[in-house]
DNA sequence: AGCACGCCGACT
DNA sequence: GTCGGCGTGCTC
């Protein structure tokens, strides 16, 4: 492309109207138009304002057809509206063919955000300034790998040994062509990783492309190595912490067909791979599926609509699946696979659980219970490593003046600060940083009492009781690159230390064959949440970090808690999901949560206490207002003794509007937040109230 | 009068 | 998201 201005000559004065959806937050397309004949799936530079923004082609217009063109005369009694010309075209892309499209359509219209902003992630993000506009294109993007003839299938197959179990799960798969979604329930270590590959293997014979997606990939090198060793010179990797150019490197040979299994983040999702014929979504229960911030999105659901979109099979795999995941298996939607034996025909480690209540102990902290204690030695003795797990790092939860009961507390949220080695002092939530004082700021007195336990206090501890022994770790303070992740993985394998010490960050994907003991320091830290998955998440975490447990022997896990008889601790003791699950299940129906609801949350926050909880307060009348007349005009809802007051209680079984109340963490950077929780009966009912509700509340700023 | 600031709405 | 228009209110 050598010129970047459209010439309008005599010859080519015909101009071609377009649809464009803007890099905007606009929920409408524009029209422009171009002397150019374009197509859907473009990527294209047009003015927008005083400014040049990338948009979208979405169709062509046969005429230059203007959304709501009647009422801007009706406003201002004058058509000032002019169709600007579309100023470049970014032919370095090829264009999202239709399939895609549709997919970014439905994720902007789900996900309610706008479509330009969606559509712009199916390209290279860069997360500097402003690229330069590529003068030319790089490469020509022809080609499908060519001389590659061997078959990976045959390759894998003669390596890798399956069990039945697992050659039963490939078949299956093999055998379900076009759109499924396959549920794969498979104990820690059943191998689920090898039914990956079989399957991939599979894709890349037939010269088509598979996307992988895992949590959090950056902790998890030793996965993705297995698909890079399987894979030679096909695999590319995408996430956040790969540099700028190498991640468009990647792309470019992901969208030409040279590389053809993507393994990435939830962000991979949008990459344009031109073949795909299938996805796999690894621990799926993850809740790093879920894209926080401005847009928000959950990175399985969305791939499974993209799966049907392209009629390709969709395989979800964990050791502990989410509550809707399981029960669309249950009820026949998904296919569905259980292994439930260990690949190399371990047991499942055995579970003890101590009491931490009301146990005296010899001297050891309070933490440290005589059976944990008597495991550990007994371990080390042996030879073998331990690993250790608790859900907060730092030294101790917060300070707290043993004379006056002053905490000490984060200056811009309501929270309170961690103490960390070296004294000093970290917010968690902003990483405001002070420095431990050592008298109390209330009333001047020198006694501080530490509160709460953290990763950095175990390690001190322990290193005393077992000074002869090596400690490593493991948690965000430590670690926080893939580069040190992998140093810290290979220092464990070589044994250069005997105790792991982590939070749950070690608890994915990690496999250390020499691990014989893992204990949970305090395995009830997360019950008290106020989030109706807080027991499925702490159940998950529990028979995840046992999972790590004696990969390729026996191995044993000590639970300690002050609940023992916590339904999480209970059934993750047992290994029981099943069981879990039933329970669980139960009390989601009897509260209508999800998967018996859809909820919607809305959060308000504000500098100034009271203005946010005077909005939250006005949009939640709001709300409820247009909840009862909105349910009043559905027909589907009108019965014979329909009155205004009857409706509107039926209203409230489709459509409940709870709240507002203070957010659980109300005060976060300076910000004072408040929430509007809004259930609906099912999807359908809830956005159809969303799309009501949304354009209508006020956009402030404060 | 002149300007700084904040709010609001438009953007094809 | 970003810009410009416009009203308010303060200052020279």
């Amino acid at each position: 492309m050598k010129n970047l201005t459209i010439k309008t000559n005599l010859k080519n004065d015909r101009a071609y109207y377009f649809e464009v959806a803007p890099k905007a937050p606009l929920f409408d397309s524009l029209t422009y138009k171009s002397s150019e004949q374009l197509c859907p799936g473009q990527r294209v530079k047009i003015p927008l304002g005083s400014r040049y923004v990338d948009g979208l082609i979405l169709k062509q217009s046969p005429v230059p057809l203007i959304r709501d063109w009647k009422r801007k005369l009706k406003q201002k009694k004058k058509a000032p509206v002019k169709i600007k010309e579309i100023s470049n075209i970014d032919k370095n892309f090829p264009p999202l063919n239709g399939q895609r499209i549709r997919w970014l359509k439905w994720m902007s219209s789900y996900y309610h955000y706008p479509l330009g902003l969606v559509a712009d992630l199916s390209f290279p993000q860069t997360h500097f300034k402003k690229q330069k506009l590529e003068k030319s294109i790089e490469k020509p993007l022809n080609g499908f790998r060519q001389n590659k003839s061997h078959s990976f299938f045959d390759q894998i197959r003669k390596t890798v040994q399956l069990t039945l179990e697992q050659r039963q799960c490939v078949n299956a798969i093999l055998k379900a062509p076009g759109f499924n979604v396959h549920l794969i329930h498979g104990v820690t270590g059943s191998g689920k990783t090898e039914i990956y590959a079989q399957l991939i293997a599979h894709i890349l014979d037939q010269k088509k492309q598979a996307l992988v997606l895992l949590p959090e990939i950056f902790l998890t090198p030793q996965i993705v190595n297995r698909f890079s060793k399987s894979f030679p010179g096909e695999t590319a990797l995408l996430h956040s912490q790969i540099p700028d150019k190498s991640k468009k490197k990647s792309w470019r040979e992901l969208i030409s067909g040279q590389k053809n299994l993507l393994v990435g983040t939830r962000s991979a999702l949008f990459c344009p791979l031109p073949r795909l014929a299938l996805i796999v979504i690894d621990e799926e229960h993850d809740s790093s599926f879920k894209q926080e911030g401005k847009f928000r999105y959950q990175a399985r659901d969305s791939a499974i609509v993209l799966a049907k979109e392209l009629n390709i099979p969709i395989v979800l795999g964990s050791a502990t699946p989410d509550f809707s995941s399981y029960k669309k298996a249950l009820d026949g939607s998904y296919k569905f696979y259980e292994l439930k034996k260990r690949a190399l025909k371990q047991t499942l480690p055995k579970i003890t659980v101590v009491d931490l209540k009301n146990k005296p102990t010899r001297g050891q902290p309070f933490w440290l219970s005589d059976l944990l204690l008597e495991k550990m030695t007994n371990t080390l003795n042996k030879g073998k490593q331990v690993a250790l797990f608790l859900n907060r790092r730092g030294q101790a939860t917060s300070l707290i003046c043993s004379q006056c009961g002053h905490i000490q507390k984060c200056l811009n949220c309501d929270i309170s600060l961690t103490l960390h080695r070296e004294n000093y002092l970290l917010c968690h939530y902003c990483s405001y940083l002070a420095q431990a004082k050592t008298h109390c700021p209330s009333c001047k007195a020198e006694a501080w009492l530490e509160k709460g336990l953290g990763t950095q206090k175990i390690q001190d501890s322990l290193q005393k009781l077992f000074p002869q022994y090596k400690i490593f770790r493991g948690d965000r303070d430590s670690i926080s690159s893939q580069e040190e992740m992998k140093e810290f993985i290979e220092k464990v394998e070589k044994n250069q230390a005997q105790i792991i010490i982590g939070t749950q960050m070690l608890s994915k994907g990690l496999n250390f064959p020499s691990i014989y003991l893992v204990g949970f320091i305090l395995a009830d830290m997360d019950f008290h949440l106020p989030d109706f998955r807080a027991e499925e998440r702490t159940f998950q975490t529990l028979v995840q970090m046992a999972g790590r447990a004696g990969r390729t022997a026996f191995g044993e896990v000590v639970l300690q808690t002050f609940n023992p008889e916590h339904s999480s601790i209970l059934f993750a003791q047992r290994h029981d999901y099943k069981g879990f699950f039933y329970e669980g299940i139960k009390s989601r129906k009897q509260w209508s949560y999800p998967p018996f609801s859809r909820l919607c949350l809305l959060r308000i926050d504000s500098l100034k206490e009271t203005v946010g909880k005077l909005f939250a307060q006005e949009l939640s009348q709001k709300a409820k207002g247009l909840a009862c007349q909105w349910a009043d005009k559905r027909p589907s809802l009108k019965t014979k003794d329909d009155q205004q007051n009857f409706s509107s209680k039926k209203a409230l079984r489709e459509i409940q509007i709870l709240g507002p109340s203070p957010a659980p963490l109300m005060k976060i950077k300076n910000r004072y937040r408040f929430q509007i929780l809004i259930k609906g009966q099912n999807h359908l009912i809830l956005d159809e109230f969303l799309k009501k509700l949304l354009p209508v509340i006020p956009k402030k700023s404060f």
